[in-house]
Parts: structure tokens; sequence; C-alpha cells
DNA sequence: GCGACAG
DNA sequence: ATCTTGTCGC
């Protein structure tokens, strides 16, 4: 199956992608000293999509490498279809990174999506790089009122009344602000990625990762073409 | 039919 | 996501 066009032809691949997302501990993971955040921006009236990668040192989270990548968009943004807008741009980026890191933070859900294959896992999947959902709102799932500490959180859990089972977890990272929800992509943990996820995180809501890459993706205006 | 709905 | 000034609070 290639790159799907309809919704019908994207829910369907979710459905067969989600089988093979893994939240095990990848081995890869006892040594992670690359840590890239992803985020995409849009210009030319959301006809353009910009993709940027912020690779970061870690745990010292200092910036390493950056990539930025454009490319005309040809899906529309539909809540759950998220990663059909936004991942060939991603690849795109990627692609120009001269080494590929070690562990992707994406902007936007993990396993706590409707088919549990948010972005995190689709990219995940396609770059076979450990990957977790940083969202800053939720898609899909409950949860008890979080602590107002940072590092306080309560498990996602699906909506059914007797399958219960979780999905991911809305954290606190800093007092005062909302919460990050945050879901395994693939080959991660839910613990684990919310230790890398407040271990990316310092002074801000956000983890360093994301802030670096929200920066490059929408601040210098769009590079023409002539 | 009525809400909810990543970026 | 993106459009945008002033303003409340630590």
């Amino acid at each position: 199956m290639d790159w799907p066009t309809t919704t019908a032809e994207a829910q369907a691949l979710q459905t067969q992608l989600a089988a093979q997302v893994l939240t095990q501990d990848d081995l890869a993971l006892v040594d992670v000293n690359y840590v890239a955040g992803v985020d995409v921006g849009f210009v030319a009236g959301n006809r353009v999509a910009r993709a940027a990668i912020a690779v970061l040192s870690y745990p010292d989270l200092q910036l390493r490498e950056q990539s930025l990548a454009t490319l005309p968009v040809t899906f529309p943004y539909i809540p759950g279809l998220l990663s059909f807008r936004e991942i060939p741009v991603i690849l795109c980026a990627l692609n120009l990174l001269q080494r590929l890191p070690d562990l992707l933070l994406c902007d936007g859900q993990g396993l706590a999506h409707p088919r549990r294959c948010g972005i995190a896992c689709h990219l995940g999947l396609l770059t076979q790089i450990p990957a977790i959902g940083v969202a800053k709102s939720r898609l899909v799932g409950h949860h008890a009122p979080v602590g107002e500490n940072r590092g306080d959180w309560q498990p996602l859990m699906d909506k059914s009344e007797d399958k219960s089972e979780t999905l991911g977890a809305a954290l606190r990272t800093r007092p005062g602000t909302n919460l990050l929800y945050i879901s395994p992509g693939h080959r991660i943990s839910l613990e684990t990625s919310l230790a890398y996820v407040l271990h990316c995180t310092r002074r801000y809501r956000l983890p360093e990762t994301t802030r670096f890459a929200h920066k490059l993706a929408s601040s210098p205006p769009p590079p023409l073409t002539l």
C-alpha cells in the first residue's frame, strides 16, 4: 500500500501499522546521545509545509544539528490523520541530517490515538527510530486531575467502559501551565517516555527539543525558489 | 442526532 | 497550524 489519498485508505493503513508498534524499550535506549525535536509549520496560506528537525546532545541538550525542508501540502488536516499531512515533509528533513538521532520527540500523539497510531507511531515505524508522542492537547482518552508540581502525572485511559487500557499520560512539566500529553510512539515504554520528556524539559513547559524545532519551523520566512 | 476533535 | 496587543502575575 503506497501513500493514502482518501480517509478510508489512511485509516486502514493506521490499523495495519498499529499492529507493528512496539511498547517495549528498545535496547538502543541504553545509550542515547542525540535526541531530536520534530515540528512542522505551514506557509503560503497553508499550502506549503515546512518541517524542522533540531538534534540536541543528550543529556546536556545542546543544539548539534538542524535541518529544514519544505513540500507542497497534499493532505488536509483531519483529527486522527495528522501524520498523512506532516510525515512526507518530515522525512525530507530527516534525509538532510548527517547523522540520525537516537530518539525522536514528535509534536502530537503516539499511542493515544483512535486507532493507536498517532504521528509518533507512524514516524517511528517508518524510520525505526525510537519515538515519543508529545502533544500539547488531548485527542482521545481521559484522566484524573493532575497535581500542580513538575513531574506529576496521571494515566490517560481509553474511554471504553470495560476494556480500559492505558494509552499514555497527562504530564505536568511546569507549575501553572497546561498539561502535556505523552504517549509511546515506537520502541519505547510509557515510563521511559515520561523520563525522557522530563529530562528534556528545563525552564519551560515544552521540551528543549520541541522548542528549538518550533523556532526553526516558524521563524524565517519561507525560502524562495526563483 | 449531538458533541469531540493532535497540528 | 495561523491571525495578533495588551495585560495579568511571579
